[in-house]
DNA sequence: ATTAATGTTCAGAA
DNA sequence: TTTCTGAACATTAA
């Protein structure tokens, strides 16, 4: 379940494609139901043939492949996606495929076995349409701690539903966002608005720290083994995990009350009652 | 055999 | 404006 973490990890492992010519972009023989391709595969493959790659970004939870001619080639991810140098887990989910010439690695290949995901061409404008349209928030690694808590002590939902709005800030998803707030000591279910200043300090330092220690272990793969790096290998940060699919174990700051599961809007949190605070 | 659960994003509605 | 619900889809566990 690609997160800031994941997303950022098949970033870095495809960074080599920078420099390198695009030789074709083309769907790849599946035998499941298409993922959305948007401009149609036969217009995204004529723009981009002959572009030399000038970056490789990341935009939340997607990955941003630039053109020399600023069009931007997105990954989206979402459940299952993967972006892979490396040979994919199976090919009956093997999506996409972009040739590359002049460069170390022939192939980009984005695989997705739920097939949620998808691939898009957006234009210099279209992608500045995209960063202005406030759909999209600041990065959680980018974003300063005032105008986190200012953004989010205006609203009144819980805390752990507002951190999976990418429109307030974008990265953030589900295990993440149950890891946070652990480390942070605030409750899930506590309101927005109810928050003090120290606590949203606290939850911006957390947030910049779990993330960025979930960056240096290449993300989590969970239990399903679906989440896998550039190279197709498992990440490590799951063995870190405090509180995420741990229910019923001992909570490992107080190690007296153990981790409770409760469902917010439709998907599961994890925490711990004793450790975690509304106020 | 059917149903729930998995977790991201968007459209549409409240 | 803000918040909530359901759908998109494939697979596994109960």
């Amino acid at each position: 379940m690609p997160e800031l973490p994941e997303v950022e990890t098949m970033r870095r492992g495809i960074l080599e494609i920078e420099g390198a010519v695009v030789v074709a972009a083309e769907r790849t023989a599946c035998s499941k139901r298409p993922i959305a391709i948007t401009p149609r595969i036969d217009r995204l493959n004529k723009r981009v043939k002959g572009q030399k790659i000038l970056r490789v970004d990341r935009l939340g939870k997607r990955v941003v492949v630039v053109m020399e001619n600023l069009d931007r080639l997105i990954f989206e991810p979402r459940m299952t996606g993967l972006v892979l140098i490396a040979d994919p887990p199976s090919v009956e989910h093997l999506r996409f495929r972009l040739t590359l010439k002049k460069s170390p690695v022939k192939q980009v290949l984005f695989w997705d076995r739920r097939g949620l995901g998808n691939v898009s061409l957006l234009s210099d404008e279209q992608y500045q349409e995209k960063l202005t349209s406030g759909k999209l928030g600041p990065d959680a690694l980018a974003i300063a701690p005032s105008e986190f808590a200012e953004t989010f002590s205006k609203r009144q939902r819980e805390i752990k539903v507002a951190l999976l709005d990418q429109s307030a800030v974008a990265g953030v998803g589900n295990l993440y966002a149950s890891e946070i707030l652990h480390l942070a000591g605030v409750h899930p279910q506590a309101r927005c608005n109810r928050l003090s200043k120290i606590q949203y300090q606290r939850i911006h330092d957390r947030m910049v720290e779990v993330l960025e220690i979930a960056i240096e272990h290449e993300g989590s793969t969970l239990s399903d083994g679906t989440y896998r790096n550039a190279l197709n290998d498992p990440g490590g940060y799951q063995n870190q995990h405090r509180v995420y699919d741990r229910a019923g174990e001992k909570c490992p700051t107080c190690k007296k009350d153990s981790i409770q599961r409760i469902v917010q809007c439709q998907r599961s949190t994890f925490f711990c009652k004793k450790c975690q605070k509304k106020r």
